[in-house]
RNA sequence: CGGGGAGUGGCGCAGCCUGGUAGCGCACCUGUUUUGGGUACAGGGGGUCGGAGGUUCGAAUCCUCUCUCCCCGACCA
């Protein structure tokens, strides 16, 4: 196994955060863009979040919802509303104050002092308050709701400290904002749609996911409920990613979203907010990733199969080019995943294996290669991504079906892919979830070692509230450690809070996360 | 935002301490030769050294300021 020639230089193994990085640019996923904090995404990262959007899309039109589009600009007061949400987000504002520049005493451009905007805008982080402000003028009745809305944008949090997917300045989302009559509704649709992300990571990303309730202090700035879905990358840490929120009455407050019931009576709304972003790419690099680059698991793939002839520049090429036209039509026709298969046939000038690597670096699920002799054996040289080398001989592990049945075995093919890619991390993470951590020395022991590979920690707890949460979140954070979430229909509580010693509730996810 | 590291052709780096207008590998281009699998030979194009200012006859090399990135921390999707 060590005579593997690996894409990359860096591997997991040996230094996780700089392969990550590694990952991002050899799959051409994203680059720096010289302002702080953001990135440029490019085609194949872009094309992944688009093929995320168009299946999410989907869920969320499927259980009702409609899109709509809001300014990124909220006027301060707008947003100075709900007071836990300001203190929440005031310190990560974009604030634009100008409309005009004016030529500065050292030739550049200044904001023109005469041009100063009378009340400041915040770029949008979330947009509750500027939607909650359309939501008021548009609920009148109880006939009105539930009112359901989506919309996909981009938002902005000055954040300290920013990493490619994981946490960009800007990044790029879609938010979901409902209200509904009853704290019941507005609860049952928070949990509809925690379910939907748990089906979106798991059937489209392949990414395992674990949902749950997020404890008192990690809840979104004035929500009443947040619920995430947590995933595990392989160093062990958690990354959230996806949440929703039962709000409350809390934005129909601030906002005015009320209605008239049936008895006529105004009512406060009751409201949700969900959302996902392309942190979630981050999440399949680092579930995913190998090292050897990316592994897109089939149904967020831009590109599904990879035909690469093995042209030479001579006469010929053109009938290469044409068997390999046949293959890509037979394989187009076939479908995947619920979907026809997108099939890229590869006719760029260079080297068939030079190629190679270049997809093997960015993931396309399956590569095919189609040399001359194939051609004359009516074969193909077919590379599965997810399973690259041969682990006896160290090479790449070449399959060469005949033309027609790698025409005709694609789709299933692409399926299993998707299948193992999701297998593979869950039984990856199952087996890192480690159980009967009793004491907190236990638990600090089990991290601070450094013997064991630092998975997620299952305890049980008493659900502490204010001051002695308090306490629980400080000793957690002398170890680097935070509290997922309580899992949603995960095993009743039987023994005593490993914190305060009462009887214990439930049980929580302890980890170190991104 | 605090601590540490770093910014030199597309990528990875050397040069900087001991100032004298830039070098290597890969990639790229051309030609030749090859070619069933990342690995041939030769020739060639491309950078003024993150940015601004300063010291100096002269700066990638010294000084000041600034921008950006990476790692750790505090904060967060």
């Amino acid at each position: 196994m060590s005579n593997i020639r690996h894409a990359l230089s860096v591997k997991r193994a040996d230094d996780f955060a700089q392969w990550y990085q590694e990952v991002i640019s050899a799959a051409d996923l994203a680059e720096d863009s010289g302002v702080r904090g953001c990135m440029v995404i490019k085609p194949w990262g872009y094309g992944i979040w688009e093929r995320i959007q168009r299946l999410l899309d989907q869920r969320i039109k499927d259980t009702g919802h409609d899109n709509a589009y809001f300014p990124l600009f909220i006027p301060l007061s707008n947003f100075e509303r709900e007071a836990e949400h300001v203190e929440g987000f005031a310190k990560e504002m974009a604030v634009v104050t100008h409309h005009r520049l004016i030529a500065g005493p050292d030739g550049g451009l200044i904001p023109d002092p005469e041009a100063k905007l009378e009340e400041p805008l915040v770029v949008r982080p979330t947009s509750e308050t500027i939607i909650g402000d359309a939501m008021a003028r548009w609920v009148q009745s109880w006939r009105d709701l539930p009112l359901k809305l989506n919309q996909w944008a981009n938002v902005v949090r000055w954040e300290m400290r920013t990493r490619m997917f994981l946490r960009t300045s800007e990044f790029l989302w879609q938010e979901g904002h409902t209200a509904h009559e009853t704290a019941e509704d507005a609860k049952e649709h928070t949990m509809r749609m925690l379910e939907v992300y748990r089906a979106c990571a798991e059937e489209d990303l392949a990414l395992p996911v674990i949902a749950g309730e997020k404890p008192e202090n990690e809840r979104f700035p004035g929500a009443v409920e947040t619920w995430s879905i947590e995933a595990m990358m392989q160093d062990g840490k958690a990354l959230q990613a996806g949440t929703s929120h039962y709000l409350g009455t809390n934005f129909a407050q601030a906002s005015g979203i009320r209605y008239q019931d049936r008895e006529g009576t105004q009512q406060l709304c009751h409201t949700t907010s969900w959302g996902v972003s392309t942190r979630m790419i981050g999440g399949v690099v680092m579930t995913h990733g190998d090292d050897d680059g990316l592994r897109v698991p089939p149904a967020i793939a831009p590109w599904q199969v990879v035909i690469l002839p093995m042209l030479r520049d001579k006469p010929e090429d053109a009938a290469l080019i044409g068997y390999c036209s046949e293959l890509k039509a037979a394989i187009g026709a076939q479908s995947a995943l619920n979907e026809p298969v997108r099939v890229l046939l590869d006719t760029k000038p260079g080297k068939a294996a030079a190629k190679r690597w270049d997809w093997v670096r960015k993931g396309a699920p399956i590569i095919i290669e189609v040399g001359g002799r194939d051609m004359e054996n009516g074969v193909v040289s077919l590379l599965r991504r997810d399973r690259l080398w041969d682990a006896a001989t160290g090479k790449s592990a070449f399959e060469t079906p005949t033309r027609e049945a790698a025409g005709e075995g694609i789709g299933a093919m692409l399926e299993q892919i998707q299948t193992a890619l999701l297998d593979e991390a869950r039984a990856r993470r199952d087996a890192n979830i480690t159980r009967g951590v009793e004491t907190t020395e236990q638990l600090a022991n089990f991290y601070n070692s450094g013997e064991r590979f630092p998975g997620w920690v299952e305890v049980q707890w008493a659900r502490p509230t204010g001051a002695a949460l308090d306490k629980v979140v400080e000793f957690l954070k002398e170890h680097k450690l935070t509290i997922r979430n309580v899992p949603r229909g995960g095993n009743a509580a039987d023994g005593t809070c490993i914190f305060t010693g009462e009887p214990a509730v439930e049980r929580i996810l302890v980890a170190r996360a991104y």
